[in-house]
DNA sequence: TTGTGGTTTAACCAGATGGTTTAATTTTCT
DNA sequence: AGAAAATTAAACCATCTGGTTAAACCACAA
């Protein structure tokens, strides 16, 4: 599937993801990313054939790689804590690396998302999140945290990783703060969050005060 | 600012906004708008002269929805906790409603987010905010809950209310659900993160087992 | 040097796009 | 009823868009 690329292919499809993250397919010119790596237009059909093609295959990627990295931390041998607290870590960490990445899939996946069931099955999603399931099962049975559903966790997790990227307009313009603010706030953020979810987790109820 | 519309305008506008969630400015086509409202499309250049600024409009009025119903609630005489719940459980019936509008508002926003600076000013997310930093203050210093960061909670229960709709078609997906059901598991998530929140927020700090 | 395959380019194409112009039609006012 | 104002519609416009075509160019082998 991935094959090898020649120069000018790596290229393109570099020049491709800058544009296709802005703009999206609809709003994407096929001018402005051939402008973009420096060749003429025919170029591109040349070596992809049409916008939709060189499209599906940079959002097939990007679907890939945004569900891949958690796989593999869940497939190590940490304890529950630390896979959550790496978890956290690293995809904040990938995301701040790209912040645009996250509001790219979500709003191709929704423009048509019956289109793209396949694509969401391919690119390993229910897989990870079956991982994820699995792994908080067995430390649930096996009394290392509070039993809890798989799904509300996974979205708690998600929700609290990827949405500050969705909005950081909004959140910069409210905190008054710039990219680089935006940044640093994300680096406190994680140990919010990690404390958050880890003690939302931990095995005895609390006991209220009413 | 928003006169009252005639007949025409409305229409317009109605058939503009189900057009622009979908497509977004770039995306949508005046002859797509047209036939939305049944008119001929020099009708819309008649009405609101151009593409942009019917855009404007309805992205204006849109992001404002957006961030009014936390401030009115804020304004209320209930406890602290009160107040969280309903935010959760009418911000979230608000975008049951209208699932498409948090990805369409911030997707747009990002577009091109320094142009848009004054919009967000406008919109009284600021406000809002600082309705809720105020809130979250007093309760912390009277001992209604324990103290935190406002700018960490209000981002805790943004993530966690808006993002199951920003990626609606990968959870369907992974869980294997339809959209009604997707409504069903939204009921049953606020339950979830309202407990989240609440639990956070409790006055004594838990004791670790460790 | 010539022929071949592959790559690159400029010109071209049909249709789409946002917007304008002008005439026809309808509504409102005196 | 007639005139003026407002609205509606069709035709038009310049430019943009994704894609195609054919020629020019390049590298390599015989």
């Amino acid at each position: 599937m991935q094959k090898s690329y020649c120069r000018n292919e790596l290229l393109i499809c570099e020049a491709a993801k800058r544009v296709f993250i802005t703009h999206g397919l609809e709003g994407a010119r096929m001018q402005d990313i051939a402008d973009e790596a420096g060749m003429n237009k025919a170029m591109l059909h040349y070596y992809f054939r049409s916008k939709e093609k060189l499209f599906h295959i940079i959002f097939e990627k990007e679907l890939e790689n945004f569900f891949s990295n958690m796989k593999s931390i869940l497939a190590g041998d940490a304890s529950i804590q630390e896979k959550i607290l790496r978890i956290i870590e690293e995809e904040m960490d990938s995301m701040l690396s790209n912040p645009r990445l996250p509001m790219f899939i979500f709003n191709e996946l929704s423009r048509d998302p019956d289109h793209f069931l396949l694509k969401i099955h391919n690119s390993g999603a229910g897989e990870t999140f079956n991982s994820f399931s699995r792994a908080i099962r067995q430390a649930g049975e096996s009394g290392q945290i509070k039993p809890v559903h798989p799904e509300h966790l996974f979205l708690d997790m998600m929700s609290l990783i990827v949405y500050p990227f969705i909005s950081r307009p909004v959140i910069n313009a409210v905190l008054k703060i710039n990219n680089q603010e935006f940044g640093e706030f994300i680096q406190e953020r994680k140990r919010y969050i990690s404390a958050l979810i880890l003690e939302s987790l931990t095995r005895e109820a609390y006991h209220h005060e009413q």
